[in-house]
Parts: C-alpha cells; structure tokens; sequence
DNA sequence: AATATCACATTACGATCATAATGCAATAGC
DNA sequence: GCTATTGCATTATGATCGTAATGTGATATT
C-alpha cells in the first residue's frame, strides 16, 4: 500500500468534507466532481475508489452532516437551551455561510428530487431533529409536540432561506428578526383550537 | 418574415413556460437549454433569438410564474378568503405537482445563488406576495402585520419543501396538516408578547 | 529483501453543457 | 410580383459532465 494504514478513511473524510461544503455553496447539481476532488487536494481518478457515485457521495455527505450538526444542537440545547438554538439558527451569521450551515437550508428542494436512498437517509435524520425540538416543547401531548416541533422546523428553514434570497438587507435581516418572534409564538401557547 | 406577425411572442412564451415547468420539476441547474428548446417543441439555434442567456430566460420564468401565482392567489383571496388559499398552497395536489407549484419552494435555494438581476427580480414579487398576505390579517399594526405575513409565507414554503422531502407519504401528509394549524395560528394571535 | 497490494494519478470515454455562426424558407412591406 | 427581413433549423464551438480503464510507486506483508 502507497500510504500508511488508516490513510484512506481520512481521505474519504476529507472528500465528503469539501463536497458538503461544496454541495451547500453552489447546490448539489451545479458542483462537478472534479472541482470536488480537486479542491480536496485530489483529481478525478481517485473517486471511484471511495464512492461508487457521485448521489452516494451526496448521501454520504447528508448523512454525516446532518448528524454532527444533530450533535451539535444536543449540546448547545442541554447547555443553553432552546432559544440559544433558535438564535443561532436564525443569526447572520448563519445566513451568511451557507456552506457551513444546515443542509435542509441549503438543499432542500434538491433532496426532494433525489434518490431514494437519498430521501430515506434524509428522512430519517429529520425525524431524529425534530425529536430533539419537541422535547423542548413544554406541557404538550406527543402527537401535538411533533407536529409544532415541525411546524417550528418549516419556519427557521424557510425564513434562512428566504433571508438569503432577498437582496434587501434591511428585509432579510426582517425576516429573520420576525421567524425568531413567530417561533416563540408557536413554541409558547399550547394549541387553544382543536 | 417566415411566420405571421405576433408568432415571436407566442413562441417566447410557449419556451417560457416550457422552461419554468422544467425548472421547478428538476432544478434550473440540471435542465439544459436543448431540453427545454426540445419541450417546447424547437431546437437549440432559436434560443438566442429569443433571450441573451440561461440566466435571462430563469429571470423572465420567474417573474412570469410569481406574477400569475400571484394574481391567482388575489382572485381565491377575493373569491374565497385566507384559509382557501393555505389549504390550496399546502395541498397533496400542490406537493405533488412542483412542476406547476409555487417557484419559492421549488427553486429558493438556487434563486439565493443566482444573479443580482433575479434576486432583484424575486424579492420584488416577494414583497408583492407579503403585502397580499398581511391584507389578510385582520387587527394589527402594519409592520406587525408584515412581519407576521412573512413568517406564514416561510412557514408554508418550507413545509411544502419538507412534504416533499420525506419518503414517508404519512409523515409528510402531517406536515402539511400541522402547517396549516400553525399558520392559523399565527394567523389568528395578535401578538401577546412584545 | 522480495513481492503483492492498492491509494492514487493519468488519460480517455461519449454525452451534454451554454453559446454562437451560418443557412434557409416564407412572409410582410414595397 | 420582388425583395428584404427574420424566425427558426442546422451545425459547430470548446468546456465540462459523470464514469471508467489503465498506469505507477510506495508500503504492508511475507
């Protein structure tokens, strides 16, 4: 073997590292692999040695991003709470770096039209944070702390992603200002109607 | 002239709408000029007669699509109230038919990378679509109002996006269900909080 | 020390990309 | 009825797409 043991696991770490960051940049569609491997310090021809397709790079990359950034969001929930989650989600900050910020922002409607692997691999890890909203959510019955927590996921997605879009910067920065107050709203009155 | 008067801008019209199904179907960045050319029913060579480039025909499409959704939504407003036009937008029918849906939720990512020119293009429709939408809240001051009207339009865009996403048809059949309580309400509470 | 392995580079495949030059045929204006 | 115009087709550009065959050299194993 040309490099030392263990060399491999790391270059296909560092792969799915450039492409996430890529794929959240420029979408999934408009990133050619050899930019990807070139810019992990790579050419084309190693690929295929790591990733049996580019759509199985797309859903290793979802996957591994979409965990850590679950990850991520445990720990500043336990030890901040809910609402330093919202804010950071909501933040500037955020919206303006989207190649390191949240997929489901990012790529959503891609992942729609992709793979069903893909959307499975998706899918799941939604369900995963959306559990980790609900049990923010005080004093509300399962069913009901699901689908706001859902509800409560819609909002900040749409609203960084409207926030990016716009070319105003008074109004995005609107927007995400009103998505903050509009969550609090949802995730405070327990639902009156039924 | 080979065609008879005013066929130019029958023609421009019919790639138009050809493109703007094709973009919210699979993505503007993954439809190729010949394709869209071939749909509507010519061939490469007539494009450039009619636009300057991709980027020109994507801003015509979204100005045209926005303008209709746009002038539908304010007749079914008139016609039928707020509620009709929510339960239409987050509707089985309207997730399972991108190619004919709202272009926010089918393209946002893409219209966030794209050129100064459709930005422009979008946020002035975006804009349009906010005040319809904050005419419908009864009770509120106008900043109030359109700051709320926002945060519903973010939370129906990224709950169709979300329906969409998941691969389990159940689960995404309570997004939209959960989406419209939300969006009531949000709708429905003057906000307590300040 | 010899050798088999394999992570990578090199090179190439045919297809498709956005864009553009050229050709043509029919009609509108004369 | 002639002719200039023009909306489209044909064809071509170089680049880039995803994918894959082949080459190569250093190291892990023996």
């Amino acid at each position: 073997m040309r490099y030392e043991k263990g060399h491999k696991e790391t270059t296909r770490q560092q792969i799915t590292e450039t492409a996430s960051r890529q794929f959240r940049d420029h979408g999934v569609s408009a990133v050619g692999l050899a930019a990807i491997m070139a810019d992990a310090g790579l050419t084309n021809g190693a690929f295929y040695t790591h990733f049996t397709s580019k759509s199985d790079l797309v859903r290793e990359c979802i996957e591994r991003t979409l965990d850590a950034q679950h990850a991520s969001m445990t720990q500043t929930a336990g030890q901040s709470g809910f609402e330093t989650i919202l804010r950071q989600y909501l933040s500037r900050a955020h919206r303006d770096d989207s190649a390191h910020g949240c997929p489901s922002a990012a790529l959503l409607p891609e992942i729609s039209r992709a793979s069903a692997e893909i959307r499975r691999a998706y899918t799941e890890r939604f369900n995963t944070v959306i559990d980790l909203i609900a049990k923010q959510l005080k004093g509300r019955e399962p069913d009901d702390a699901n689908q706001t927590a859902r509800a409560i996921y819609a909002l900040v997605v749409g609203s960084l992603q409207l926030a990016r879009a716009v070319d105003d910067p008074a109004l995005s920065d609107d927007i995400l200002e009103g998505a903050i107050k509009a969550v609090l709203q949802l995730a405070a009155n327990p639902s009156t109607a039924r």
